[in-house]
DNA sequence: ACCTGAACACCGTTCAAGT
DNA sequence: ACCTGAACACCGTTCAAGT
């Protein structure tokens, strides 16, 4: 959505939801999750900022809606003929990387549970956890599990890159194993231990591990289940 | 804010970051993470907005310090003399419990990997999952993925919580599912499978669940360890 | 029906002035 | 050193008035 030279162009077009979902999350992106105001979008949308009310109900509403646009395109990349595992793996995996590609997204997925963008997940997740052989009374518990520790591993992550822009992520989180190697020994034997592990690691592969982790603990459940 | 008796009684000692901390988690415990502002808080404890700033950075470092508060509190709490599997349990049902009394820390918990509070919660558990026998290259994203799926889970619950104080929880859950029920079935077929058992289920019940799967899946990676 | 933009009721934060 | 409280620069949201 980069015009590039001039940003509140003539509306060609009627106002509507979709446009101003869009506009939303072009802020959101490119400016950051403090940019995004009523005043702001309308300014972006060449129209006053009470006739964003007319379209959506509130702010939250707003944020809602455009997290729900970005998962339901994630949602409806990954492909389907592959291995109930590697299925996951691979949703799992775009629920991350879109977090990662837009932060602000971490926090509205792990702050709502009743918003549609995180039934969408469960329904894509639910299915293949199924075809897992999860048991019928422990198919709830599992794929809650599941969808929750997706959710929780990526948000943090999310929460940890979000730093000023001119901080390099090696620099930061050198400073941060810092500050772990410096606490009180005897409070703090394990995180100081830790601290080494911390500036090198990949995010990604971390975030798969605890995916696997939960996988692991999943396919339990199936053992004690009779057929494939 | 109803003032009962009266709360602004006259102070009797001088203000500290102790007090500030302790009134902001009174305010946020019985009227909610909204009515927490400056103005409530000062006239709470009988001064001037500007005064807090004298002993605390700003709101965020005054929500990270209340979580902190809490979550302290909790560690402290958990005995040490049990198996690791039973002391993860403990600790994670004292985070679970921290934020069922204290839903506004949820958001905080989940919202800032490197806030103290996280930190204390990552000792807690970490001496207990090397215990368990996790080898060496795979403890930090054992460790990791145990919390964040602790954090991220209670957080989930907690957000489900989250809502207007008549509304009953049995009767808000069936409105949630009749929503499920009344879902596309062509594109959601699962969520609607799952409806019927929303209303009946327990949160505990499928907290522990969730933690017991990713404590199999560490469990696993002991396997191929050597030695206990 | 849909849009405008001033107005309302707030915020977090700062800072000159007090003690 | 510590506190006061008015002032500043914002918010989200509403609503009479326009088209």
């Amino acid at each position: 959505m980069s015009i590039g030279t001039q940003r509140a162009e003539r509306r060609t077009h009627a106002l509507s939801k979709e446009r101003i979902v869009e506009a939303a999350i072009g802020i959101l992106d490119t400016e950051g999750e403090a940019a995004l105001t009523f005043r702001t979008l309308a300014a972006r949308l060449a129209t006053g900022s009470g006739a964003i009310y007319w379209h959506i109900a509130d702010k939250q509403a707003l944020l809602a809606a455009a997290t729900d646009h970005i998962i339901a395109g994630v949602m409806a990349e990954v492909a389907e003929r592959t291995a109930p595992q590697d299925a996951i793996r691979t949703v799992a995996l775009g629920v991350f990387d879109a977090i990662d590609a837009h932060p602000w997204i971490g926090a509205m997925l792990s702050g709502d549970p009743w918003q549609h963008a995180v039934l969408r997940i469960l329904e894509s997740i639910g299915g293949k956890v199924q075809a897992l052989g999860v048991p019928r009374d422990a198919l709830f518990n599992a794929v809650t599990a599941l969808m929750n520790c997706i959710l929780g591993i990526a948000a943090q992550h999310a929460a940890a890159e979000r730093l000023p822009r001119d901080t390099e992520r090696l620099a930061h989180l050198t400073a941060i194993a810092t500050g772990w190697a410096q606490l009180d020994p005897a409070e703090y034997p394990f995180v100081r231990q830790l601290a080494g592990q911390l500036p090198g690691h990949d995010d990604r592969e971390q975030f798969l591990a605890g995916i696997d982790l939960v996988l692991t603990g999943i396919e339990g459940l199936c053992a004690r289940a009779p057929g494939a």
